[in-house]
Formats: C-alpha cells, structure tokens, sequence
RNA sequence: GCGGGUGUAGCUCAGUGGUAGAGCGCGACCUUGCCAAGGUCGAUGUCGUGAGUUCGAAUCUCAUCACCCGCUCCA
C-alpha cells in the first residue's frame, strides 16, 4: 500500500469509528472511565446487526442442517481442557527486547551461538563528569574482535546521556572483562548486544473459582476460554450420546472468547474479548481433506450472502511448515479492510488431534462407535472458525460509502450510505409521516408501524424535514422508507387512499404501494 | 513492548498563560408536501485523568489512561 493510499483508508477507517459512535453502532468499553483497552461495547444498531448475523449463521448452520447441531458451552473453563488442548503452557510465548535496539525476540526462535562476552560494569564521561553504572555485555562471534564489543557497548550507554551531543566514542567503558560462552541465547545474534530476560507472556486470563479461593491456590484456577472449540471436543461423548446422529456431523457454537492480545488494535479487529462462530465437522479420516475444501466454498457463499463479495475477499492456502503440526490443510478466508487485508476465519482440518488429546488426559473413552461397521474410531475434524466481530467489522466496512449527488439545484453534495445487505441492516424500515402537527398523519402512520413491528425491526421519526430524514436513514443502513402524505389519508381521492410512498435505499427510487401490500413485499427482502 | 501522533460540546475541529469557541448535529415550535443548507427559540463541556510550575493552566512540565500510524506479536 503507498503511503498515500494508506493515509486515505486511514481517513476512511476513522470515519467509519466516527459513524459507529454517533449512530450507535459500537463504543468504546468504560469510554467514561477513560477507556478500557481491547475492549468495545454494541451499542443499540450494533446489537441489532450483531444479532442478524448471529441468528443468520445458526439457521444456515445449525437450523437447517440435519447433521448439525448446536452447543453453548461455559466460559470459564476447567484448567485440565486447557491443558489437555495445550493453551496452559503452550498459549504463551517466552519474549525478550535487545537492549541496544529494543528490538522483540522470541526467546525459542533465537539460534544458539558460541563466542567470547566482553561484559562491562558501566561508563563514564570524564569532560562532562557524567557515568552510568549498568551491567552490559556484548557477544562476539567468528572473526570479531573486542574492538566491535566495546563499539557496540558504546552506543548501549550512549542512551543514558542526557547530553545528546556527546559522542558515544567519547565515552569510558569501565571494568571491561571477557568470558568463552557456547550455546548462547541471551545475546541478538543481529548485533550481539545483550537481551533482557526472557519474559512469558501468557495470553488466557486466568481466574480462581470459589469466592473464598486463594490467589496462590493452584487447584482453584480456572481460565476464560480463550476459544470455543473446547468445549465442542470435550462435550463430544456427550452430544452423541444425546443424538441419534452418525458420521459425519458437526457440532456449532457461538460464544464469546478471551485472550490477552499483547497489543489490541485496528478498532475491534483485535480485541481482547471476542465473539466467535465456530463448527467442529466431525468425519471418517479420509473424508477430511475433501470436506475442508467444501466447507471453504460454502463459508465463502455465507459471505456473499451477507453482503461481503467474493471479489473482496481473498483465500489464503496456508502453506506447510506455517500450519499447526496436527493440520494437514488450512486455509484462510481474509477481507480486505482498510487498514489491511486481514483474517475474518480460519477452516482448518485438525485431524483428530483434539479429540486424542481429551482422550488421552481425561483417560475416557469418548470414542465414536459405529454399529454398522461394528468398529470405534476418534473422528477427525474440520473447524471453519469465524470471527463473529471482524465479520461485523468487515460488514461495516463493505456497507460504508460516501456517495456524490448532484441536486435539484445543481450543487453537489455527499450522502453517507450505510448499505447493508437487508437481511443484516439493523431497521428494516422506517415509518415516515409527512409533517407531525397534522394528526390524521401521525394516527396513519402509528397503525403502520404497529402492522410491521411483530414481523421487523422498524424504525418512527416525525421529526425534521422528510429529505432529511431519509439520509438520516440511509447512514444507519435502513433499506426501505414509508412516508404517509395526504393521499394515503385519501385527499386526492379513493385511487391513492391507503397508498404510501415506498422509498428504496440504494436508488433512492419511490414508489407507491398499497399498505396492505406492505408486509408481504418488505418481508421478501428483508429475510 | 518500542518509536511517532492525537485527546476541547453528540460529531468534526479552532483556540501558545488571562471570561470556553465555530460549523454541523440535537431538542421544541411554525411549515399541505418527498431527498440533509425556510423561520423562531433552546440545551450541551470535570478542555482524557492525576500531580506539579504559576497570582492565574485547555495552553508549560511530569506521570498515567485511551485511540491512531509504523515496528513487534498474533497458539
């Protein structure tokens, strides 16, 4: 991305926070306490489209499928699942900073190296009458010599001079002393400067059960899940045991997960608390590799269908060597959102990876048995893992857009249009009366409102003038307008008695329509 | 975690040490008429938070929190 585009979708980015905060869409969490990081709340149109989604994605995967079904696990999870999936030691990554360049490392991807340390005690400065004392090593390796060392030493102490101008090569080293090391991690082989301790970063939030448990009791901890899928694996005796249901099937959740992000970012793109819309297909082995390219093609139907083109979204075959061990085929569906192109959900065949291992820690017997075949197996897995809040993210992305419209008069002027697919858009409809001090308008249009409320979420506004109420309408997405004039209250005659003004979203086309029509022809596109 | 930036009304922003501002939006009323700019009236601020300097701080200093950008990270 230029340096400009990138500015552009910047602008752009902020102005869709901006729209979700004044409509509605989404706040910040504790945004009067001064904010509370990673986190975001739905306000009330961000509720509402979240729900859509939510409830669109059951019927589609859960309600209309006769082989899947539907879980709801609990939150706070057993220590031993975790364990047993490998987030409780697995989940974290040992971190350390160079010292010299503050650079990030991971401690377990640091090549050993063998060299001599010169260490230092500190330096000094005599013209200024400033030192430092600080314990500083620096490893050299090959052909290098001392020389390097204390260059490099230099420039470390070198950052403690209030007095910018100082040449680091003015400084004094002080007790300069050497040692042979083999194998070393503690040194950046990029620089050779000395690296802080290894710190883990343990990305579960992790809490006691029991309101009396001690922070130090270690039988009392229990994590936030940090993803949904356990509880599918560890409840999987469970469902089949409940169903009559036979290879292959899934098991759908969704639910909210946890993880200590390190830095959350690109507003709710990554945030510490997250919804996630997760299958766990279950299948005989050599049916796993076909199923996960089906289920690739009908996630990425699902997008079309609300609303999120095949043409902005990019799939991404995630090559050996960068898949987790126990995957033989991952594939990434990622959308191109302003400030990136970014994952929005992972299918990924685990083979029975999870399912061993609840096997192995519980020491139950949770395999599947096939009567007919009279043989039991631990089925393998696809799980088509969906960010439930990047899908809204990407939901609104695609919707927003600032269009150019020349008026009446000529002038032009920009109307912001939040075009949501009707099945997601928060209000389905708003209920216009002409002018408000007229009350056979208002009585008119109160009985439309409550002849669509049961079927859809609608929306009243009497207030301000009629154009303005429809751009109002347009930037929170609503798809239709109905506006109650004088001919609806049969002014002009019988002909147009009972008629409205119908008014379309993306063309801003009009129409006029019969109220008794109204519920049938709105509830054709908004389902 | 590092570096840079930002934080003032619902939103966008102006305000460099001396009375807290503008535009838009919002609310009420008027308006027989359909794509935001007709009229009248009105409400709104711990100037992100906390400390310090000062007679006096939105403004200067320090700390802290949050957001944005670039690194880093993302089982």
């Amino acid at each position: 991305m230029s340096n400009e585009a990138a500015e552009k979708n910047s602008v752009l980015m902020e102005k869709i926070v901006s729209l979700c905060k004044r409509r509605g869409f989404i706040f910040q969490s504790a945004e009067i306490y001064g904010g509370l990081n990673g986190c975001w709340d739905y306000g009330p149109l961000g509720a509402e489209l979240k729900r859509n989604l939510k409830e669109y994605w059951w019927r589609k995967n859960v309600q209309e499928r006769e082989d899947i079904l539907g879980l709801d696990g609990s939150i706070l999870n057993h220590q031993d699942v975790l364990k047993a999936s490998g987030h409780v030691g697995g989940f974290s990554d040992p971190m350390c900073d160079c010292l010299l360049s503050n650079a990030r490392l991971r401690a377990d991807q640091i090549d050993p190296q063998t060299g001599t340390v010169y260490w230092f005690t500190g330096a000094s400065h005599a013209e200024s009458e400033w030192s430092v004392e600080k314990e500083y090593g620096v490893l050299t390796t090959g052909n290098e010599d001392e020389n390097k060392a204390r260059k490099t030493a230099k420039q470390f102490y070198a950052k403690f001079l209030s007095d910018k101008q100082i040449s680091p090569k003015k400084l004094e080293l002080a007790g300069e002393r050497s040692e042979e090391v083999a194998e070393t991690t503690q040194f950046n082989p990029e620089n050779g400067s000395l690296l802080t301790e290894a710190r883990e970063f343990n990305l579960m939030f992790k809490t006691h059960m029991g309101a009396s448990a001690d922070d130090d009791d270690e039988s009392s901890v229990a994590y936030l899940r940090p993803e949904t899928a356990q509880s599918i694996f560890v409840q999987f005796k469970n469902v089949v045991d409940s169903n009559r249901i036979k290879l292959p099937f899934g098991i759908a959740q969704i639910g909210k997960s946890f993880r200590n992000e390190i830095n959350p970012r690109n507003f709710t793109f990554r945030s510490r608390e997250f919804e996630q819309m997760e299958i766990e297909y279950f299948c005989r082995p050599e049916d796993g590799l076909a199923l996960t390219d089906e289920w690739l093609e009908r996630r990425l139907t699902f997008y079309e269908e609300i609303g999120i083109p095949r043409e902005h979204l990019h799939v991404l075959d995630i090559p050996d060597g960068e898949r987790a061990h126990y995957s033989q085929k991952t594939y990434d569906i990622e959308y191109e959102f302003p400030f990136g192109i970014q994952e929005l959900e992972g299918v990924a065949y685990r083979g029975n990876y999870d399912l061993t291992k609840h096997k192995e820690h519980s020491k139950k017997s949770i395999e599947y048995v096939d009567q007919e075949a009279g043989e039991k197996l631990l089925p393998h897995v696809v799980e088509p893992s969906a960010g439930c809040d990047r899908t809204i993210l990407a939901m609104i992305c695609e919707a927003y857009e600032e269009e150019t419209i020349t008026g009446d008069k000529g002038k032009e002027e920009t109307r912001i249009v939040m075009r949501f697919d009707p099945k997601m858009a928060p209000i389905k409809v708003a209920v216009l009366p002409l002018l408000k001090n007229k009350p056979e308008l208002v009585e008119k249009a109160r009985e439309i409102q409550a002849l669509l409320t049961p079927f859809m979420n609608v929306s009243y506004d009497e207030t301000a003038a009629i154009g303005r109420r429809y751009r109002r309408q347009d930037e929170v997405g609503t798809p239709f307008c109905v506006t109650i004039d004088f001919d609806t209250i049969g002014e002009s005659g019988d002909e147009l008695k009972d008629t409205v003004t119908l008014r379309e979203r993306d063309s801003m086309k009009q129409e006029r329509m019969a109220i008794s029509d109204l519920r049938e022809f709105l509830l054709d596109r908004v389902r």
